[in-house]
DNA sequence: GCATCGGATTTTTTT
DNA sequence: AATCCGATGC
């Protein structure tokens, strides 16, 4: 794409909007992040608008660092003397986080708060029920923080939280703790970022003139998927009719789970009701068939405004059904699929993404490209900072950084093992609880043989937490004069962290593997400090890791896809269960929501698309047959090829792929003996899966793959055939 | 205090 | 299937 683009007048009209509220709607690929850059050039050439008093919100720092590369070229291909690097750009959370940093003196922690993860804050809710006596196995810590979560986003305090069930109850006494526990241990939770920035701007008048004089000019985009909370943030920061300027497609809004309300773009209208609509219609992206099929599927959604999408791309090629046996042989399915693409090459490796709906969904996926010696780019998956080793190292370097962050303290401090157990621990925090002293002072006194201290635990106790407080606290006076490689460095080699990661199995060298790599990528950060880095490490998003250099094909989840474009998308696992996904199937709200999800994919394609399903399928733990995506139906037959979206039945299209078909209707009566999925036994083959049987001059001829890998065609009146179970 | 084993429980999506 | 938790035995 030049960097200067030809606007649309649509695209136009949104670029050059008075400086008042403005709502752009804009469908897949209408050019909304070229609206956008444009539109923060326009905003510093034209109307002379200071890059610093511009705030621009993405959905993840990726799309913020893209963003604003391309303003700078809008700006210098205009010959302009200004750049973007005053703009304010980032995420919701970044941005807060910055701010709570800045004024932490207002506030009930200080600037030096660590963010915790998800995880971390799984452990915080599982401790405090424990303490509060509550039973994990009945009270799912998870589901009691998916509550608290949850209304927190909603802008809900524990005081106010509902306690009409016993549940609830429950959640609300945990909910009250769980806040007086991060604060304590100068922590804050990702809806910290944003509650707290909400009420710092709500409570104190001068901050938040401060910040509303700061950012008198505000972009948000993806706006469909803000929560309550980012939107009381919006409205806190602006004025009653203010330059905000939001972008977003209710069509592709998929975070409903996380607290994202769509009802913000209704809400919008009406708390700002002069302010100018615009509607992105004409796609740059895909071709008309493309934009067919989406439409097919989203339309389906009621309570929703159609747009009609449209291109002059032309009608494209068909998009390619396929469905395989298992997911093993829809892997294999993917794999010579990239082959086919790229051997003639019309399409390079890198132009290929493959997208599912769970991440554990990949893992054949990998499987497969990695026999077939084929490189690959996966996002996300097994996060690299939530894998355990580096979760260590990171906890260690948060309690250098903070020593009040208990959640890392209780992670590491006998990590690897080092005679401070579990008993031990439990002493410590009760004398923590009853002398109202951090975890931190409490082994200083120890480790000072102060006499209150002394009969309480053995000497060997004693010993151990003695040295760990000295090591401890050598890293802290390390940090600020240690290059935080270096700083790692220390820490690594005091804990012995690599014998105790290699122990001698594969597994160990790649954990150590991992370490190295968060060493490499604190050296980065050398000269920001360990703060940052630890901030960083917080808020980067999977799509953030995804970089360009490679030509190879993406992995990806459907909701990491969102924003992006690819010539060719691979969708797996149109099957019903996994998309739609099980667990949305009794809430006609989730449903429409996993709808979209599909569109959000389809709409990421710009020429080929494939979907592909596997009729025989593992979940969880062990597998069975699996039905049709219902999405799948809904696509006109006219844009098809490959397969036939019907019920189920790999049987049927197996053997016999057309690229064309007849309309459904015309298939065999269900009076047979066998059916596909049956597991069944033959006297001399063994056992095998029955893959077809249909009717054959009065008899039935079944089709078994065995487990030696045969596949036999054998007639049911002749083969002696046991069914051990059906399907 | 620690290692190991068994069992239960889980996984949808992520800033 | 994989992880995580808790109990058990050393």
């Amino acid at each position: 794409m030049p960097s200067y683009d030809v606007l649309n007048p649509q695209q136009q009209q949104a670029v050059t909007a008075p400086l008042r509220p403005t709502l752009v709607i804009a469908g897949p690929g209408s050019g909304k992040t070229r609206v956008l850059t444009h539109r923060i050039a326009y905003l510093i050439q034209h109307e002379h608008i200071p890059p610093a008093s511009i705030l621009a919100v993405t959905f993840t720092n990726k799309a913020a660092m893209e963003m604003r590369n391309r303003v700078d070229d809008l700006l210098a291909a205009d010959g302009a003397p200004e750049k973007s690097g005053a703009v304010r750009l980032g995420t919701f959370h970044a941005n807060c986080a910055r701010i709570l940093r800045r004024e932490a003196n207002a506030l009930p922690f200080n600037h030096d708060f660590v963010i915790y993860d998800d995880s971390d804050q799984i452990s915080l809710t599982r401790q405090i029920s424990k303490d509060l006596g509550v039973d994990t196995k009945k009270f799912n810590p998870r589901k009691i923080h998916a509550l608290i979560s949850r209304a927190k986003n909603e802008l809900v305090t524990a005081e106010y939280f509902p306690s009409d069930s016993y549940l609830m109850e429950i959640t609300r006494r945990v909910f009250e703790q769980y806040e007086k526990r991060l604060l304590y241990n100068n922590a804050l939770d990702f809806d910290d970022l944003l509650l707290w920035t909400v009420s710092l701007l709500r409570d104190a008048p001068l901050v938040q003139a401060k910040y509303r004089e700061m950012y008198p000019h505000i972009l948000v985009d993806e706006f469909q998927d803000t929560n309550t909370a980012q939107y009381a943030l919006l409205s806190a920061l602006t004025q009653p009719q203010p330059d905000l300027f939001v972008v977003g497609d209710p069509d592709q809004s998929i975070y409903r789970w996380r607290g994202a309300d769509i009802r913000n773009v209704q809400r919008f209208k009406e708390d700002y009701p002069d302010a100018q609509t615009i509607l992105l219609e004409q796609n740059y992206r895909s071709t008309q068939t493309i934009l067919d099929a989406a439409m097919a599927v989203i339309d389906r959604n009621t309570n929703r405004e159609v747009k009609k999408l449209f291109t002059d791309l032309g009608q494209g090629e068909p998009i390619y059904l396929q469905e395989a046996y298992d997911e093993t042989d829809e892997a294999r399915n993917v794999v010579d699929t990239v082959r086919r693409l790229t051997r003639k090459g019309d399409f390079q490796l890198g132009d290929i993404a493959v997208m599912y709906r769970t991440n554990a969904q990949s893992r054949p996926l990998e499987d497969a490209f990695f026999q077939a010696g084929l490189n690959y780019r996966l996002v996300g998956a097994q996060r690299f900072y939530g894998r355990r080793e580096i979760k260590d190292i990171i906890a260690y370097l948060r309690i250098t950084h903070n020593t009040r962050d208990e959640i890392s303290l209780l992670r590491v401090i006998n990590t690897p093992a080092r005679g401070i157990g579990a008993k031990t621990i439990a002493t410590l925090q009760e004398m923590s609880a009853q002398q109202d002293l951090p975890l931190a002072d409490i082994l200083q006194h120890i480790a000072d043989e102060e006499p209150l201290m002394l009969n309480t635990f053995s000497s060997r106790a004693q010993r151990a937490l003695a040295h760990f407080n000295y090591l401890w606290k050598d890293w802290r006076e390390l940090s600020d004069s240690l290059p935080l490689a270096v700083l790692m460095d220390r820490i690594l080699e005091d804990v012995r962290y690599q014998d105790f990661l290699e122990d001698g199995s594969e597994e160990g060298e790649e954990r150590w593997a991992n370490v190295l790599e968060l060493r490499a990528a604190a050296d980065e950060f050398a000269d920001v400090g360990l703060g940052t880095f630890l901030e960083h490490v917080a808020l980067v998003s999977d799509q953030d890791t995804l970089t360009e250099d490679q030509d190879a094909p993406t992995l990806l989840t459907l909701h990491a896809a969102k924003g992006l474009e690819f010539p060719v998308v691979i969708i797996i696992g149109l099957d019903d269960g996994v998309l739609p996904h099980m667990r949305s199937m009794d809430d006609p709200e989730a449903m429409a929501e996993e709808r979209r999800l599909f569109y959000v994919g389809i709409t990421r394609t710009m020429k080929r698309l494939y979907l592909f399903r596997a009729f025989r399928r593992r979940l969880g733990g062990s597998s069975g047959p699996t039905e049709t995506s219902r999405f799948l139906r809904d696509l006109p037959l006219d844009l098809l090829e490959g397969d036939r979206p019907r019920r189920t039945s790999w049987h049927e299209n197996a053997y016999k792929r057309t690229t064309r078909w007849e309309p459904p209707g015309s298939s065999q009566p269900a009076s047979l003996r066998f059916r596909a999925g049956m597991r069944v036994r033959h006297a001399s083959f063994g056992e095998g899966i029955v893959l077809q049987s249909e009717a054959r001059q009065g008899d039935e001829e079944v089709t078994i793959t065995f487990e030696d890998g045969r596949t036999k065609h054998l007639l049911a009146s002749l083969a002696k055939l046991t069914i051990l179970s059906e399907a």
